[in-house]
Order: structure tokens, then sequence, then C-alpha cells
DNA sequence: AAAAATATGGAGATCATCTCCATTTGTCAA
DNA sequence: TTGACAAATGGAGATGATCTCCATATTTTT
């Protein structure tokens, strides 16, 4: 998929340290109110270097959390192996909400990733909903599921979900959501 | 709730007319791709009146839809008095999907506003919310709705609808997501 | 070791946001 | 009416963030 070119030496080690250097940012909750230039300087580079490696806010974040929204995905196809396609998806949504509240930076992150207007969604979030999609196809061939409605419809959910995140009743609502849209998918027969 | 000053008569004025050129802008489309000075001079107006009458995008985004959500809370008051509970939410819902699928800038600006990150929402939506509550609350006493998930969920829900409009498959996801939370809502029995 | 290719940093250009206040406009009491 | 006071205006410029450009430095290739 990312064929890239070859990264110079120095140019790669740049590059990482940006990248650790935002993830404590984000981990500290910073990282929208912080000037881009001033993270440069923080990560120990020029400024022109940090907007060659990241053109904007939402690359970076993105590289950040690449690893995580592999992760997360990889989590799905592992599920998808092992469970009942159904208990599948039940567990991945579950278990997104409770890695979600546990890394407050990510949901920031995705919402912003998500919701980010220029149309064409980013890397991160075509993989997940991929994984989605994936997931609620399965249960839908095993019959669990009903096949009138759009996989995208949970991915809307999950939208809220991340985007709603500064909501005094975040967590507890979140779960609401997630165990609507589940019974809400069960085959109705 | 709104017991303002009295205002001046060409202050008024000027806000009027603020209101009128944003309402055009909206429904364009180009709100957030528009320096917010030039929208000054597009009113007619200098830069220290637009921000004297509205400090703030959102500011301005939100007198501009004071009206409508009014209207659509009002409506929910209506289906309320009109229909059995269960019926009006599910009325309502569908209603607040048309409505959006019909004003595309609402969407827009809605999710914007939702989505402040500025912790506290803004009174549009705490309208709107107080709306939704009261018909799912409802729906609970008429034991047409389960009473063990917070209403908080379904707003999430329609922030999840208002945040992702650019999806291509928007429309039939927003309607499937709405299928969804309504069935997920319908007392298991 | 020299040439070619690649990357760097940060000064300054660019651009949107917002403030300030000398001036204008509206209001009200006499 | 009119004078005086309050309220509102507009737009020039301060502010501050984003992004570009390129002379210099580093790495890679030959």
């Amino acid at each position: 998929m990312t064929a890239d070119k070859p990264l110079r030496a120095d140019a790669q080690r740049n590059r990482d340290v940006l990248i650790a250097k935002a993830r404590e940012v984000f981990d500290a909750g910073d990282f929208f109110d912080l000037r881009f230039d001033d993270f440069a300087r923080l990560a120990g580079v020029g400024t022109g270097t940090l907007y060659r490696h990241f053109p904007t806010r939402e690359a970076l974040a993105e590289a950040v959390y690449h690893g995580e929204v592999a992760a997360l995905c990889a989590r799905a196809r592992r599920l998808q192996a092992t469970l009942p396609a159904a208990e599948a998806l039940a567990t991945f949504l579950r278990g997104m909400v409770a890695h979600i509240d546990a890394h407050e930076g990510l949901a920031r992150t995705l919402a912003t990733l998500m919701a980010d207007r220029s149309g064409a969604l980013a890397v991160g979030s075509r993989e997940l909903e991929q994984a989605v999609t994936d997931l609620v196809a399965a249960a839908v061939r095993d019959g669990a599921v009903r096949d009138d409605v759009d996989a995208g419809a949970v991915m809307m959910a999950l939208h809220g979900i991340g985007a709603a995140h500064n909501r005094p009743g975040w967590r507890a609502e979140a779960d609401d959501l997630i165990t609507l849209v589940l019974d809400g998918l069960r085959r109705p027969l």
C-alpha cells in the first residue's frame, strides 16, 4: 500500500523524533492548543523540516496514531477469526469505546481525522472503516445481523462517539449507543 | 431567558443584515471557507461592527440557526402532544434527518457547533438536547422504549449523523442509523 | 574525494483574527 | 428644535499563527 520512496538517514531520524514528541504532546492533551511552529522547536527541528514531513496537523496526528489504528484493525481481524461473527462485532465495538476512553487523545484525534472537512478521509479512518465493514458483512452472512442496513451506519455511530467525547456523561452514553446499535442490528425475526 | 438590553436602531439593523447575509452564505455552503473579515465587508459593515455583534463564527452561526433550531424543538413538542410517544420520537428523528438533508448548510454548522471544543455547548444544541431528552423520557414512561439507556446516546447518534455529513452515502447511512437506534430502543421483552 | 541528490533550519512573507479609538449616528430631556 | 450624552460605527493596524523559500549542510553515489 505505502511503497513510499526510501528516506534518507537523517530524514528518517527527524521523522521519528517528530512522531515521538507528538505522541508525548497528545497524551498530555495539548496538541490542538499548541502552535505548530512551536511544536517544531519543541521537537528540536526547524519549521521547514516539520512542514516537509507533515504538511498539516492532521497528517501528524495520523502518523502518530497509525500504529494504534492498525492495532485496532488487527484486533478486528483476530476477533473475526476466533469468534462467531456477531460476537466479534460486539466485542470489537465495546473494545473500541473502552480504548477511546483510555486514550482521550485518540478520541480527539480520530474525531478530527474523521470529521476532516477535506472530503477525502484519512488513510487511518479508511482502514478502520474497512475493518468495521468486514465485521458487519461477516455477521450478515452468518444471519446474525440484518442485511438491510449499511455498515456505514455503524461507522456514523462511532463517529458520533468520537466527536462527542467532551460530553459530561460520555462513557455511559457511548456504551449505551453501542448497545442500541447492536440490539438494533440483531436480525428482527 | 434572553432579557437582553434594548438595541439601538442602527445596531439592530446591522445585526439583521449580518444574520440575513450569513444565512445566504450558509446555504451556499461557503461559510467556513470565508474569511470572517471579508464576510463583514460582504455584509456592508466594518469588521469592528461584525465582531461587536458576533465575537466568533460560532456565535454568528448560532444566531442564524437559532430560529431553525427553535422550530425543530417546537415540532418536537407538537409531535409529542399529538402522537403516541414512540411514534413521536421516531417521526422526530426521521424528520431531523430529512431536514438536515434538505439543508446541507445546517448540517455543517450544527456539527461544528456541537463538536465545538469549548466544552460548553451552544444554546441551540442545549435546546435540541432537551427536546430529544423529553421525547425519549415520554416514550420510556409509555413503556414503549427501554429505560436502561441514556437519552444522550440518541444525541450522540445525531451528533454522528451531523458530523459525518460529508460521507458519500450520507443519506442512506443516516436513515439506517436512525433505524438501528429506534429498533435498539424498542423495549426488548 | 568529488559530484549529485537530498534534507535542513529559520528568517521573513503571507494571511486571518481581533482591537482600538476618532468619528458618526441615534436618543432623550429641556 | 437643539444641545449634550450615550451608543455604535468602520477600518487601519497590532497580533499572532501558518507556511515558503533557499543558502547551507548532510548523506549517498560514483
